[in-house]
DNA sequence: CCCATCTATAAGTTATGACTTATACATCGG
DNA sequence: CCGATGTATAAGTCATAACTTATAGATGGG
C-alpha cells in the first residue's frame, strides 16, 4: 500500500521472480510453483506478502486462485523514487553557490 | 548499480533515514550518526550499502568525509518500475479477450 | 457424503543482516 | 613524532524472515 512494503516486496528475489511471471498473465499458485524452485506455501507466502503491498491482486476460479500483477500498486514507489530524483538534482545544484564557495560548475 | 542492489538498500529504513537527509544537502559521516539512532560505525556500514548501490557518492574533505546523493543511481530502479507498470497494464489489457473469456470490465 | 484437488495457515529450523563494541586507518595541529 | 578527530573495518550477538513439512480450509465431481 505505501513505497516501503513495496520495496520490501519486492527485494526478495524469489518475490521479484513471481512477479517477473505475472508479467506476461495472471496465473494460479499452482502454476507459480511449478515454475519455482521453492515450495508451494512458500509462493503462498510470498503471494501474501505482494498482496499486503498492493502489488497483486486475486481471484477465485473454481478451487483455483488466479494472481495477477496491480499497477496501481507501483504509484507509491514511483513517486518516492521520483521525488528523491528530483531532490538529489537540487541537492547537487545547490552544492554549487550555497554557503560555502565549493567551486565551479562541471 | 542494478536496481535489485537499490531495491535491497532502500529497503531498510535507517538506510532510507540516511538518504532522507541527504535529500537536502551533502552530510558527513559524523552529522549523519548524529542525527540518527543508531551507532557510527552502522551509519559507515550502511553508506557503503548505499555506495555499493551507487545511490551515494562521497568525497573527502580534511578529516572528514562528506556523502552525497547520486540522482543516477536510481535510474537503473525507476526503469524496472516502469517497465513492470507497462506489463501491468499490458497483461491486465489482454486478459480481456485472450484465450479465456475473462468476462467483463469492472 | 466422500474423496481429490488446490490453496492457506501453523510450527519449527536456519541463514541473513543490522546492530553492538573494539580497533585499525587516515588526516590535521602542536 | 604524538595526540586528537573522523571514518572504516573486525568480530560477535541477536532478531528477522525465508524456507521446510504437516495440516486445515475450500471447492468440484461421483
Amino acid at each position: 500500500m505505501t513505497y516501503t512494503s513495496a520495496l520490501h516486496a519486492l527485494q526478495d528475489p524469489t518475490r521479484r521472480a513471481i512477479i517477473d511471471r505475472l508479467r506476461r498473465r495472471p496465473l494460479s499458485v499452482g502454476e507459480l510453483a511449478g515454475d519455482l524452485p521453492v515450495s508451494q506455501p512458500a509462493v503462498s507466502q510470498h503471494l501474501g506478502v505482494l498482496r499486503d503491498a498492493g502489488l497483486v491482486t486475486s481471484r477465485r476460479e473454481g478451487r483455483r486462485r488466479i494472481y495477477a500483477l496491480r499497477a496501481e500498486g507501483l504509484l507509491p514507489l514511483r513517486a518516492y523514487v521520483d521525488a528523491m530524483w528530483a531532490d538529489a538534482l537540487a541537492a547537487y545544484a545547490a552544492s554549487f553557490g550555497a554557503d560555502g564557495n565549493q567551486g565551479g560548475r562541471g
